[in-house]
DNA sequence: ATTATAAGCTAACGAATGTTAGCTGTCAAG
DNA sequence: CTTGACAGCTAACATTCGTTAGCTTATAAT
């Protein structure tokens, strides 16, 4: 079901308009790179335009899914008590580690958001969307979780919007570094493993 | 000698490069932002690609004077002894707020950054270049900094280079954060002052 | 006074761009 | 078997692009 022209156009052109920006992509490179003649286009799409707006639509709802799978809206994190509640260390880090490589590595996600990187400035569709993904809603859900913490005692108390910041922004930073340079990715990752045990030497509850 | 057309075309090229990159931009659009006609740019450049890159040249060279005259060069932080020596938490906060501000308001900083985001999956030197200046160089500094001050006694023992990534990130974070969204420039502004803070209680030596 | 240079202009060019018109073949529904 | 929709194609269009040629004018040097 997925291999039909309307996707896969949709497809090659978030590649290419992830690299090179809406305006430095051709019709007739989308159509090349989808094995048509660039007319051909528009029997899917009626613009290049329109091309794009689907894209867009599609990454949204996309990410609407995910936060609602994620359980992201900051409401309820009662659900994810469990996972939490026994956490050690390392399964921390290895669960920060999942996630920073797979923003770093899942084709679609990297497309996603190297094309909100370029066209921002542009496009503030795409300069919403990018704020709310990497930087609110990160942050929430870290505000949330720390919150959490300190509720059920792991954690000591503290302001969880600070250890949201603090927390998460080495993230960022090093995932920002790793992008497009895979040869930083080594030294990241052990930073990242250090980040992960200090911040929770620091925080984590010692009176139990 | 500011106002000769060669640098006002630089100057005007950079402001559209930096909004809509390259490709979305036209040498008409220079032109006419510049207040001449699109052949007339020919008589000060060969073409629009050498406009690019004569951005590029001047922009390596600025910066390369700033982290000269910073003395970024990670050798000997020795001459900035006195301004750090006696340093307060508040006199801190002011220094970084000043680098802040200066990210997000100095008009030539802010358009150089916006291009080099852009461009930087086209252009592999705009993504070296960006990485250079926002994530190595800056890390670096930092991690002299606080070398030099674990080394005067300032603050307790620790590993620089992980202070350095805990200490920045949360910085960049938050100027990405307000890059483009000025009215999230307060609220930013209190979390990075309540940052510093944490930061200095947190590694400031007690033991004096 | 003459000349040379610099920097603007208009006109125009070839190439590339997004898009439309209209033809052809495939294939499932009637 | 016929029909109609779908999805590809070629040809072509108007527009816009970066760029060149060649003219004019002002300024500075000889």
């Amino acid at each position: 079901m997925k291999g039909d022209t309307k996707t896969i156009i949709l497809d090659e052109a978030l590649s290419l308009f992830a690299v090179k920006g809406y305006d430095g992509v051709t019709v007739q490179d989308i159509a090349r790179a989808v094995g048509i003649k660039a007319p051909s286009l528009y029997k899917h799409y009626k613009s290049k335009q329109d091309i794009f707006d689907a894209i867009l639509i599609e990454t949204e709802n996309r990410y609407k899914k995910q936060v609602l799978s994620m359980n992201m809206n900051g409401s309820e994190p009662e659900k994810d008590k469990d996972l939490f509640l026994g956490i050690t260390e390392e399964d921390l880090y290895e669960k920060v580690k999942g996630l920073f490589l797979y923003y770093l590595h899942d084709e679609y996600a990297v497309k996603i958001r190297r094309m909100m990187t370029i066209g921002q400035y542009q496009n503030e569709r795409l300069s919403d969307l990018y704020k709310k993904q990497y930087i609110d809603d990160a942050l929430l859900y870290q505000k949330t979780l720390f919150q959490f913490f300190i509720y059920s005692g792991v954690f000591e108390s503290g302001d969880p919007q600070m250890m949201a910041i603090q927390f998460y922004a080495p993230i960022y930073l090093l995932m920002i570094n790793c992008d497009n340079r895979s040869e930083r990715e080594k030294e990241s990752l052990a930073f990242l493993k250090e980040h992960v045990r200090q911040f929770g030497q620091l925080y984590s509850n010692k009176e139990k």
